[in-house]
RNA sequence: GGUCGGUUGGCCGAGUGGCUAGGCAGCGGUCUGCAAAACCGCGUACGGCGGUUCGAAUCCGCCACCGACCUCCA
């Protein structure tokens, strides 16, 4: 418990021992998807980068409650008009619900977040469970005086609110700047400045998800969400809040300025964002259409992609590179972290056939202090995996009998390993390793084996060869070792 | 235009003042009937220019290029 976990704190631009407001309990909020959408890569990121969080947390003995929302309002509008157009009258006929696309997209976001290994947060509200808590809030701001209202929406009065605390302390933007970088947006004159940001918006005619209210029929402004649920499920001050680096501003920095009003304080202590994927050194983001769903990895189905990649070689992809760097896509890097997880998963399934020794070459308890010092340097992934590369070079080293290791070192190497590799990296075996451990074809390719290996003695290597190469086709990898032959499955 | 961040060997990607990150690819070797795997060895990288220092990829300054945010976006 006393693990000195270091994390970036945006707020202070500068990495700070991770303490907790209440001693063994954290409260941890991220935002999640918007569904209207098919989860692509860019998602990918924050899911495994606070999934890592939590996964390390929980070990270190915290309980933590994670939040992670969907939002599910605000973005879908109706495009069909009263044109007589009989394509546009059956597409209206058949127009969904805009409660099924949530549904779909957010059980296709479950769907492949379940594939990547991510675990499921502790809580996972919806913005339009929340509406009325979400009203009370706008009552509350305009109940002290930090909003007004305008043509049936209401906006938060930035400038008062800069006068009073600080907008822009989490993102370093200065209220003159914004003002500088004006821009003529929809609903501009309803505004006192540009960069108010709505609490709650009349809905136009063309916007099918609405909500009564006193100001209007309407739905909650786009910010409002985080800081309501956030202060229902983790009180009014938390310890962690997570998200893309896009969400910076003016997401987080909305966030702020309204829970501060609304309930008289910083919602979080540590704020934590992820950087983006990039593809071809551009961010890989919806509004660029440069995106590549996890359905299209996970079939090899997008023109981008020269073949499939698994779910865990994805997983294995982002855990590499730091959270906070920039990671770029290519199918080149791709394809190096799949073989790199091909060899380090071999190497796990290799502890079992360690044979111990009277003494130790390998010092596991250097290696499980420098695993944890990995992680508690603001969840260095890549550095962690580093170790465990060289952790696996050094299991193959005590099978070729170059290194030794004792009985009690090589328990506590298995558990390390495990440790590691799965509970926290969150990686798990294939399907074809899973299958690998099936008894009963295990000793079917061993009967197989046996025969290549008299064939050998004998000298007859045309039906050795026959045997490896028949293995191979169904897919089979044979490697021959000093103690006979072991195999796996491709 | 403003704010912030980045530029590391063939590719990806750590590293923040001196000590081999790691992976992939490549080359050489060991092992093997051959192959694969594994192991050993090799490449001697830090955008440019200047400064600080005994010493800089790492600190400072200037320049170049790239990106993010400023508008929905993870």
């Amino acid at each position: 418990m006393d693990s000195k976990l270091y994390i970036y704190n945006t707020l202070s631009r500068e990495k700070e021992i991770f303490i907790p407001i209440h001693p063994k309990h954290v409260g941890l909020y991220v935002c999640g998807p918007t569904v209207y959408g098919d989860p692509h890569l860019g998602h990918a990121r924050p899911a495994i980068t606070f999934d890592l969080l939590f996964r390390y947390l929980t070990h270190l003995g915290y309980r933590v409650r994670y939040v992670r929302n969907i939002t599910d309002v605000g973005h879908l509008e109706n495009d069909a008009d009263e044109g007589e157009d009989k394509i546009a009258k059956k597409a209206r006929l058949e127009e969904l619900e805009p409660m099924e696309v949530v549904q779909y997209y957010t059980d296709r976001y479950h769907q492949f977040m379940d594939e990547l290994n991510v675990k499921k947060p502790s809580i996972e509200p919806r913005a339009s469970g929340h509406i009325i808590e979400q009203l009370q809030v706008v009552d509350t701001i305009l109940n002290k005086g930090y909003a007004y209202e305008s043509n049936g929406s209401v906006y938060f009065d930035v400038a008062k609110y800069n006068n009073d605390y600080h907008y822009g302390k989490l993102s370093g933007r200065v209220i003159e700047d914004l003002l500088n970088a004006t821009r003529s947006l929809d609903g501009q004159t309803e505004k006192h400045n540009s960069f108010d940001f709505a609490l709650w918006k009349k809905a136009s005619p063309e916007h099918i998800m609405r909500w009564p209210s006193r100001f209007s029929d309407g739905f909650p402004g786009w910010h409002l969400e985080c800081s309501v649920m956030s202060a229902k499920y983790l009180g009014d001050e938390f310890d962690i809040h997570g998200g893309g680096m896009d969400l910076l501003f003016p997401h987080h920095e909305c966030e702020i300025a309204q829970s501060t009003i609304a309930n008289g304080k910083m919602p979080a202590k540590y704020w934590m964002h992820n950087n983006m994927i990039t593809i071809n050194g551009q961010k890989m983001g919806k509004s660029l259409g440069n995106f590549i769903t996890l359905e299209e990895f996970f079939t090899g189905s997008n023109s981008l992609l020269s073949m499939a990649y698994s779910p865990m070689t994805i997983r294995f992809f982002i855990l590499q590179a730091h959270y906070r760097s920039t990671v770029d896509f290519s199918n080149e890097a791709l394809q190096a972290s799949e073989k790199g997880l091909v060899r380090l998963m071999d190497a796990v399934n290799n502890l079992n056939k360690v044979k111990p020794s009277n003494s130790s070459s390998f010092d596991v308890n250097m290696f499980k202090e420098k695993c944890y010092a990995a992680l508690n340097d603001d969840l260095n992934s890549p550095v962690l995996i580093s170790h465990l590369f060289e952790a696996a070079k050094a299991i193959n080293s005590m099978i070729a009998g170059l290194m030794m290791i004792t009985a009690d070192d090589l328990e506590k190497l298995k558990t390390l390993v495990g440790l590691f590799v799965f509970d926290i990296l969150g990686l798990k075996q294939t399907v074809a390793e899973t299958n690998a451990n099936n008894e009963v074809l295990n000793e079917v390719v061993s009967l197989l084996l046996k025969l290549r290996g008299e064939a050998k003695a004998n000298k007859d290597f045309v039906t050795a060869d026959k045997i490896r190469d028949e293995l191979l086709k169904i897919g089979f990898v044979i490697k021959d070792g000093k103690d006979g032959a072991t195999w796996e499955l491709k």
